[in-house]
DNA sequence: AGTCTTTTGTTAATTATTTAACAATTAAAG
DNA sequence: CTTTAATTGTTAAATAATTAACAAAAGACT
């Protein structure tokens, strides 16, 4: 099968997010319409992209919640556990950890890192905080395959020199500032003022 | 002039990000291949938002710092202040509170809520908390037009119907939940697990 | 059993976004 | 003063993403 567009790798992530909720509950079997409810999309766009992975619902019943789960998985996730770290444990680092620790089977926040002695080993949310200077050493141990950058922005840039250095390939930037990373490593920026700028531009020409 | 597209208001927010930074240097002019590479896109792209949006610059000078900055101010920003509220701070609302504090001229967090006492009478970064019960006539008196939910996310609908109820026009929403509101209130939402879902899948295909 | 309604899967059409191409212009170099 | 290299602005082409259209199947209803 051709590897799923961008756009719909996004919303694969999505829809998974939403059908582990359904499945919490009883149902067992899912709409088109319902899940593009949850997600705020039309249902066409929720049917392409299950025709697009390849699955196929029952007529009249809707998709099964936990053989669409469970295909998902089998495309957006990688076979073994890909292993995560987290550097810099301030208060959006803390959230980060908090939020994700144990919510997805195949990926794991396994180290974090923090410059300030205060920090360096204790533990949050379980998992061990590291001094930044045993991030290469760390890295390698563990087998880190991508990390998340929650520094100053002024520590951005270094902090993702480092983590390259170790071999990492991808990387979360939520530091207000742009890093500059060689091409084989995957990148992903998110910066919440740009959200809050798009909200308020289309509340003010409502 | 037509409302540029909406990737393009996203790209606007960013270049102005990266301006300010550049603007805080000495450098007066920039090329479109510096914002490029500074945002990581290309310089055609650049030139084609800075097109849309009626700029020019001068030729073998790049574009005024400065004047590019104000401009885009002009598109993205509303004439009057906008007000916005924070419902929950936890680690995840205050790191926004504190990230944002000042950051914009036209956009300010005015007050924030939450339903533990212990925080509630408090201020966090100069920001006073309310108790959650408040949130209606607080949101009149101080006409707060946008909200941003950082609670946990059994309560995320909740705290949308109330924002929505009290007058809110737009919504950013960080709980790990998809909340529904009416038609005329914006609504943003993102979640961190699917950012780095994303990196994931790239990653394990590379 | 036959009709109606719902819902999927898929192809085609439309719309949105990005990229390419290139003329025009200007600063710098010789 | 002429040539060269760099850079913008714009139109056209290409690509990507979404939406529409609709046939086919299956359960519900009579
Ligand atoms: N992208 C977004 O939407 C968003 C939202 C909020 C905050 N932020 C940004 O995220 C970053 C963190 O925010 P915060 O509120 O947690 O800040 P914070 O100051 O609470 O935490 C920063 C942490 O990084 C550590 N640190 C500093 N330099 C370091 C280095 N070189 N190596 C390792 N650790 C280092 C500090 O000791 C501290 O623990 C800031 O850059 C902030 O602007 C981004
Ligand atoms: N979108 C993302 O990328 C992302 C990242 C991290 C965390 N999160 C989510 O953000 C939310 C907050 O995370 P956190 O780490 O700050 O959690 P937290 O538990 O530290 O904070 C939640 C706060 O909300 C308050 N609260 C609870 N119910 C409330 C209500 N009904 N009204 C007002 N306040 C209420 C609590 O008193 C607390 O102060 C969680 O839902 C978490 O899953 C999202």
């Amino acid at each position: 099968m051709r590897t799923p567009p961008h756009k719909t790798i996004e919303r694969l992530s999505q829809y998974r997010r939403a059908l582990l909720m359904v499945h919490d509950s009883d149902k067992t079997h899912i709409f088109s319409h319902e899940i593009a409810k949850i997600i705020h999309i039309t249902p066409v766009q929720v049917r392409r992209d299950i025709m697009l992975i390849g699955y196929t619902g029952t007529l009249r019943k809707g998709y099964n919640v936990k053989e669409l789960i469970d295909l998902i998985g089998d495309i957006i996730d990688s076979d073994t556990m890909i292993r995560v770290c987290v550097v810099g444990v301030g208060n959006l680092g803390r959230a980060i950890i908090n939020y994700f620790s144990g919510k997805r089977t195949k990926l794991s926040i396994v180290a974090v890192f923090d410059s300030n002695a205060d920090k360096v080993g204790k533990k949050y949310s379980g998992i061990p905080c590291h001094d930044i200077a045993e991030l290469d050493e760390v890295i390698r141990q563990e087998d880190i395959k991508v990390g998340i950058i929650t520094v100053p922005a002024d520590q951005a840039q270094i902090t993702a020199d480092r983590l390259v250095k170790a071999g990492i390939n991808g990387i979360l930037n939520y530091a207000p500032k742009s890093v500059l990373v060689p091409r084989d490593v995957h990148l992903e920026e998110y910066d919440m003022i740009t959200s809050l700028e798009k909200v308020a531009f289309y509340v003010k020409s409502d």
